[in-house]
RNA sequence: GGCGGAGUAGCUCAGUUGGUUAGAGCAGCGGAAUCAUAAUCCGCGUGUCGGGGGUUCAAGUCCCUCCUCCGCUACCA
């Protein structure tokens, strides 16, 4: 039994993510996790909100709300539709929890202590009727380029040049609109991330098995231009872990909070320790401190590719600049993008499909199953209704849902609802338990190396095999000259079900649990031993027939969804 | 502009370190079966592997070049 520590990315306060968030780091994690737990490991599965930052304040201020109390709701929003998706945290936490607090500062000062803190002034956008400083992108003029007139501070979205806020022709707050945009000096506190660019490198060379995606990404910002650049780590905020605290070995930083990215990641340790004083565990420090019991556990990250360099620098920064021992992750999953029916997913403009509504027309296996088996690996991939619609008729429905019909009505049509007796296996048997084993392995194989996609294939040619079975032995005219034989097979089907649903409860667990309730069992041990497996529900044990599993959708649903979700949300 | 990813059958995609007639699922066509959600199973694929050039006995796979799409580009997170 191996120890599994696992974290998805943590999705943003600000609204409802899409499928496109879901798919690329909370669902795959999810997949993984349940997994894992399936093959008798012990696991840690953690998520949380991120809750800090310009965007977080701005939202609330629309709404209307304290930003403490807009993330509070916000957080049990998200929290109810993770939930909604069965996504199996063992604990849902918050950026800005105390544990987060203290934990964030504890790293600022053990940093500041090796030396990889540094104070810069600089000096910023100011908007005096915004009250605040401006980031980048909420800046926008005249390009000076090509003239373009909504040009970001950071980028001309018509020329793709970069630019500086200060290149601008009469630049504007995208908050408020404002023109009086001022530049004043201010002082924040900067990551030495350039001092470790060499043990950063020699680290992600040495990951030969990561995804191409994640070390490219790393090796580009590890490489580019002058190499990995230092990066503040504070903002002119409200909102967020204080800076100046107690303790802190700096001074001039009153009024000033952590960036973002920086307290985030860390809030993957500080969960665990919500997860404890939730009174769901009690030893974090077994998971995170390989000083403390961590040393042999597998650490594993799922997370969009816009994620990346947080994940492979900037954070790898904050550990080991620490000089404590705190676990390093073992295995970086990166996603690409998901597409909408020709486009992006936009929250901005409420295109696509978000997970509340998602959960609104159809329950979570359906979705869980077409996005993680078309999910973007090795490029960005699409979400089209089409698609979906066939995917999910054709395997959810036809190949497996109807094979537990077939099965179920079948046997209680002729034998009653319980396992029947009699008959002993022939060649047929034997060759589709060799069968099985194999596609078991091969499945099994997939899953851990994290292969999305082709766990899903593998997964689906296990329940073709079913069908395959069902057909080649015909209990329907076996019955007729050989009841005995009839009632062999018919136990083997049964037992198949059983099967199916511990095999496909990482992907679809609601089914899964469904089909082990027809059952009536509550063994979901994994088949080591598919022979065995097949003989777990024995002669004579009741069953009942469930209802349909899987229900099509059919052509008017999809119509109606693909307009309901062409354009804007709401 | 720089960097990265992608371009393979009508659609969605596999193709390991170059090696026998390039594969899977879906859709389509033909057949079998009739237990089942008109579900299932079997059979059927001559596709300039984006274009061009090169290396090699041999290239989808390596090199060069060009084209198209997408992402990232460090103060959005």
């Amino acid at each position: 039994m191996a120890r599994h520590l696992i974290t998805s990315a943590i999705p943003y306060i600000n609204g409802v993510k899409h499928l496109g968030n879901l798919v690329g780091s909370q669902l795959p994690a999810d997949l993984f996790a349940r997994y894992c737990r399936a093959r008798g490991h012990e696991v840690l599965f953690l998520c949380a909100t991120d809750e800090h930052g310009t965007p977080a304040e701005l939202a609330a201020a629309r709404a209307g709300q304290p930003v403490a109390e807009y993330c509070a709701e916000m957080h049990a929003v998200q929290a109810r539709i993770a939930e909604g998706f069965r996504l199996s945290f063992d604990h849902f936490g918050r950026s800005s929890s105390p544990q987060n607090h203290r934990l964030t500062q504890h790293f600022a000062v053990r940093l500041h202590a090796a030396g990889l803190i540094r104070e810069v002034t600089e000096t910023q956008m100011y908007s005096p009727t915004d009250g605040r400083f401006l980031p980048d992108r909420y800046i926008e003029g005249t390009c000076p380029n090509c003239g373009f007139d909504s040009a970001r501070g950071d980028q001309c979205d018509n020329c793709t040049k970069q630019l500086d806020p200060v290149d601008l022709i009469n630049p504007r707050s995208v908050i408020s609109g404002a023109t009086d945009l001022e530049l004043r000096e201010t002082r924040h506190l900067y990551l030495c991330q350039s001092r470790m660019k060499d043990a950063l490198a020699a680290w992600i060379d040495s990951r030969t098995d990561w995804p191409v995606l994640t070390t490219s990404i790393a090796r580009k910002w590890l490489n580019d231009g002058d190499g990995l650049q230092d990066r503040g780590i504070t903002r002119d905020l409200d909102w967020g872990i204080p800076a100046q605290f107690d303790g802190a070995p700096w001074s001039g930083m009153e009024g000033k909070v952590f960036y973002v990215w920086f307290d985030a990641p860390i809030e993957y340790i500080a969960c665990a320790q919500e997860w404890v004083a939730a009174g769901k565990g009690s030893d974090w420090e077994r998971w995170w401190r390989t000083d403390k019991g961590a040393e042999d556990v597998t650490y594993t990250q799922f997370m969009g590719k816009d994620n990346v360099p947080f994940h492979t620098l900037s954070f790898p920064v904050t550990i080991l600049g620490s000089r404590e021992p705190w676990k390093l992750v073992d295995y970086i999953k990166s996603f690409n993008y998901l597409n909408y029916d020709g486009g992006q997913f936009s929250t901005s403009r409420g295109r696509g499909v978000f997970m509340d509504q998602a959960l609104e027309i159809l329950p979570a296996d359906y979705w869980r199953w077409w996005l993680l088996s078309h999910a973007p690996e090795s490029s960005d991939s699409e979400f089209t209704w089409e698609n979906f619609q066939a995917s999910v008729n054709k395997d959810l429905a036809d190949v497996l849902g109807n094979f537990v019909s077939r099965v179920t009505k079948f046997c209680r049509a002729k034998f009653g609802e319980a396992v029947p007796a009699g008959g002993d296996y022939g060649a047929q048997e034997t060759a589709l338990i060799d069968r099985l084993s194999a596609r078991i392995r091969d499945y099994a194989g997939h899953m851990e190396a994290m292969e999305v996609r082709k766990s899903a294939a593998a997964l689906r040619a296990i329940w073709v095999e079913g069908n395959e079975y069902l057909q080649e032995a015909a209990p329907w005219s076996t019955f007729k000259e050989d009841p005995e034989r009839a009632a062999m097979q018919v136990r083997l089907a049964l037992n198949l079900i059983r099967l199916y649903a511990v095999l496909s409860g990482p992907f679809i667990p609601d089914a899964s649990a469904a089909m082990l309730a027809a059952m009536q069992t509550g063994d979901d041990g994994w088949p080591d031993d598919t022979r065995a497996a097949l003989e777990t529900l024995a002669p004579g044990h009741a069953f009942s027939v469930p209802e349909v599993l899987f229900a099509k959708i059919t052509d008017e649903q999809r119509a109606d969804w693909q307009e309901r979700f062409a354009g804007t949300r709401g």
